[in-house]
DNA sequence: TTGACATACCTCATAGTTAAAGGTATAAGC
DNA sequence: GCTTATACCTTTAACTATGAGGTATGTCAA
């Protein structure tokens, strides 16, 4: 197994960030309710979570951004660097091994426990 | 969404103890050795994670432990009580919620990038 | 014109979990 | 006698998302 953060599973909202920006360049409050949209209220990210992960992310040269008036509204939008993309294939294969692990130990839970 | 934990994605452990421990009474280096079996080397988590969550999820009754003495050696044996079950049901929904939002978040994934 | 609400940015304290490294003791194999 | 594996345990530190807070502008209705 491979070592990543001291808490394995978080990151999530990273990897979601980066898969969203890939597509096209968003802003921050933007992603906020993106997320919350894309996953059908699955899965939901305070403002408190994103904004810091825009701001590292920045400053490790994955993301840049720029700013723009729209509508008399400040923004900043961000998009992926080269360095982008790398990072989101390696966050997206991590998630897959974990993906991967919890199947595997889950097996057979539908035939044993019907509500779930 | 559902609001769980401070950090929402954790429980992953807790939630592989359970599902062991529902097909059979295991004891704790037992458990972190099977894990990282079953999962086949995907995941696998330290002493120091697997006890504190026996302790306490014994503590609150989702577990009951008895000792044995096998070759000569002292044992704790964990099985779920009648609390566990819907206990693990409900990590498992959780679970699966996130799992869903993410495979939802980064759909099409494959196609725009080979690698993953 | 005042108030409410949505937009858009931001920070901070707190809670909670996992990783890593340490410790004790017994049994088995060489 | 030494090393390795078993089997239990604790503690420290790192990290991250939550929740609550703050600022400021634009829109709309009363």
């Amino acid at each position: 197994m491979v070592k990543t953060n001291p808490n394995f599973m978080n990151g999530v909202p990273e990897l979601l960030v980066l898969r969203l920006l890939s597509e096209r360049e968003m802003y921050g409050y933007e992603l906020v309710k993106e997320i919350r949209a894309v996953t059908k209220e699955s899965l939901g990210f305070g403002e408190g979570c994103i904004y810091p992960i825009l701001h590292s992310l920045e400053e490790d040269g994955v993301l840049a951004s720029r700013r723009r008036q729209v509508n008399g509204r400040s923004r900043y939008y961000y998009r992926l660097t080269a360095a982008g993309a790398p990072r989101l294939e390696k966050l997206a294969a991590e998630w897959e091994r974990v993906r991967r692990g919890i199947v595997l130990a889950m097996g057979g839970m539908r035939e044993r426990f019907a509500g779930v």
